[in-house]
DNA sequence: ATCGTCGTTCCATTATGTGGAACTACCTCT
DNA sequence: AGAGGTAGTTCCACATAATGGAACGACGAT
């Protein structure tokens, strides 16, 4: 049994002591994808703390399996394979499946963006949206991440979040002001969650963007043991915190009627 | 060294030996993301051909990591983590930025969907879409794979390999009757690659779907070495050969100008 | 010409993954 | 119920594959 892994929340880098090389291999894949700019062998080695030799051989077989590719002015990019897998992993979420009628419907009582996002560590990863305008493209949101702290849906799903998980999960937390509004501390992070807990929705107040608000419910157990939300957004000027008090109640009915949905398509327990 | 590996062109060529765990491990994933429906531990040990301790540790770690995830019923499905890696590869695709704009005007030509497709292994992958009706949602095609030898794109971008990669390429192939028109052989597609070449761009005469034709012209060094390729395509009541014929041009155009835009853009020579 | 930086290669050491076999849980058949 | 299967999981001696320090080669700046 895994011992006192989980107990292990604020402190260690964790994350690459489970799955030995896989692990070490796509901690280095991931600084170099999530990163804004492209990134030569020794932005990469400042950061990973690995020593050259090994670094060297990790980029050497990620490009080898094409997860990586290496242009000709040194720079590491996320390469092709990934996009492959992408697909894949998006067109079979079943989880998605389920739940699109109920954001196209929730979307057409609101008239504003609607998105579906996963609770994945400390970050909310979006994986279907609808939106009034039909740019959705795969540019739109859907497999970005945003921090749970700053978003309606990351702290819909915190507010659900078991105390151990919840815990867990706080010390895990950074900080970063992207607004005036942002949480930048687990105490006020903590009583946002208290309410929101309470009130069954919770909302973004521009603490992610300026002038973006948003109201999202938390849904539970979205199979595979998973905690997600559905959130309607939408600019400040259109949207007051009124409007999204009068939202809130739909939103959170599309959000258990996806739980529901879930439960019956994907199987009973767990 | 390792001797006639290297000359053995037609059979397995590296994929594992050189990669060691990294390699098994996404041979794993890849076999369970590529999959049309949910595997079970079993179905899995039967393909991969490894011992079951080593292939459950392996899922463990993909589990882990979050590549995978295994529901109630004990079934593996692509794991959230992915969506992430995607979304940010595809977004900062250098190669599409640059393609975009064209892809754009063709459309505008012809008004029918265009694709941006590049050649890794035996496989297209598109990389980008424009269509008519904007349902370009990431379950459009992006990211999806299709084999070279009954697409236009396909057989553009080999219609432009030298010689000894088009060899090792064909030998790898392995062929499934999509349509009537499919090609079943090297020899056959090889008369077409030829014909390919001549013209400059390659044709999929509903070799892949019944009922669906394209005129495809390939591109020749897309950064990062790559090989990719343009193309339009449209439902055969619509488009003739004719039409094609006479788009096949634009089709052209609009590849040398990716070309050359990439030239610029991406730094020239390698 | 000299120093410093950056990417790449090498190789003895050892941590890590390997895989056969044993174990458990859960079905199905009689 | 009991016997026989099948499917998933765990274990551990062994060997492979990752490690990381150090040396090398290639540029670019001083």
């Amino acid at each position: 049994m895994k011992r006192d892994e989980a107990e292990i929340s604020s402190s260690a880098v964790t994350e690459n002591s489970g799955t030995g090389t896989l692990g070490k291999a796509l901690a280095v894949l991931e600084t170099v994808v999530t990163s804004d700019k492209p990134l030569r062998f020794s932005d990469i080695l400042a950061v990973s703390g690995q020593p050259r030799g090994t670094l060297h051989r990790q980029l050497a077989h990620l490009v080898e399996e094409g997860l990586l590719t290496q242009g000709r002015d040194l720079c590491y990019e996320p390469g092709l394979r990934l996009l492959k897998f992408a697909y894949r992993s998006w067109s079979r979420n079943q989880f998605r499946a389920v739940a699109a009628p109920h954001l196209r419907r929730l979307h057409e009582e609101t008239g504003e963006t609607v998105h579906l996002g996963v609770l994945r560590g400390t970050e909310i990863i979006y994986v279907d949206k609808v939106e009034s305008r039909q740019t959705v493209r795969m540019e739109s949101q859907i497999g970005n991440a945003s921090p749970v702290y700053c978003t309606g849906l990351g702290k819909a799903a915190l507010s659900v979040l078991p105390p151990d998980r919840l815990a867990e999960t706080l010390g895990k937390l950074t900080f970063h002001r992207f607004t005036a509004n942002t949480h930048l501390s687990t105490a006020s992070l903590k009583r946002d969650l208290d309410e929101a807990r309470l009130r069954g929705y919770a909302f973004d107040r521009e603490e992610h963007e300026t002038e973006i608000r948003c109201v999202a419910a938390p849904i539970h157990d979205a199979g595979f043991g998973l905690v997600a939300g559905i959130s309607v957004t939408g600019p400040a000027y259109r949207v007051t915190m009124e409007q999204l008090e009068i939202w809130a109640h739909a939103v959170r009915q599309a959000a258990m009627a996806i739980s529901e949905d879930v439960e019956i398509r994907m199987g009973p327990g767990r």
